[in-house]
DNA sequence: GCCAACGTTGGC
DNA sequence: GCCAACGTTGGC
């Protein structure tokens, strides 16, 4: 089991439609790392923070798991898509996606301010300036204090 | 294969 | 809206 955080800004898609609409396909990843990470390791229940970013208070706001693993992300073949990759051949796909499914938005944001504060994060990539990794790996402390902050 | 130019991300 | 940081592109 793995631990990840990945990124949405609200305006586009927020945890509020994750819970209404329960699963949804992670779609629109156009950053290698990222893709890797959601091709080559996320599995089936493996827990994620979902962030909110470029938004008023940026930071955690819920939890999800990965509800079906990796395959190819549809949109790029979708000339109408805002994500459209005229790159990406059906016959060898380019990008990938998981789905994802909705377990619980939290009582209140963590804020990036206040994960900020903490050392216990600042190896987080998250926390470091100029990251702009929109999928990334938590280690299982991490998340665990993460989670022990709610409570705090 | 270098690297300048450009586009995007995302906090502030 | 600004702009720093970073990834990608493409000429050479």
């Amino acid at each position: 089991m793995n631990y990840w955080l990945m990124k949405s800004e609200p305006n586009e898609f927020s945890i509020d439609d994750l819970e209404r609409k329960t699963t949804e396909p992670w779609d629109g990843v156009r950053n290698y790392q990222a893709r890797n990470m959601m091709r080559d390791q996320m599995q089936l229940d493996d827990q994620i923070f979902f962030y909110h970013s470029n938004c008023d208070v940026p930071g955690i706001v819920g939890r999800m798991t990965v509800v079906k693993t990796a395959y190819p992300d549809p949109t790029a073949f979708d000339p109408n898509d805002a994500h459209y990759d005229p790159k990406s051949d059906p016959e060898k796909p380019r990008w990938y996606l998981v789905d994802v499914g909705f377990v619980e938005k939290f009582s209140r944001t963590i804020s990036l301010a206040e994960l900020k504060q903490h050392s216990a994060l600042s190896d987080m990539s998250l926390v470091k300036k100029g990251n702009r990794l929109s999928v990334m790996p938590v280690t299982p402390t991490q998340w665990q204090f993460i989670l022990n902050l709610l409570s705090s």
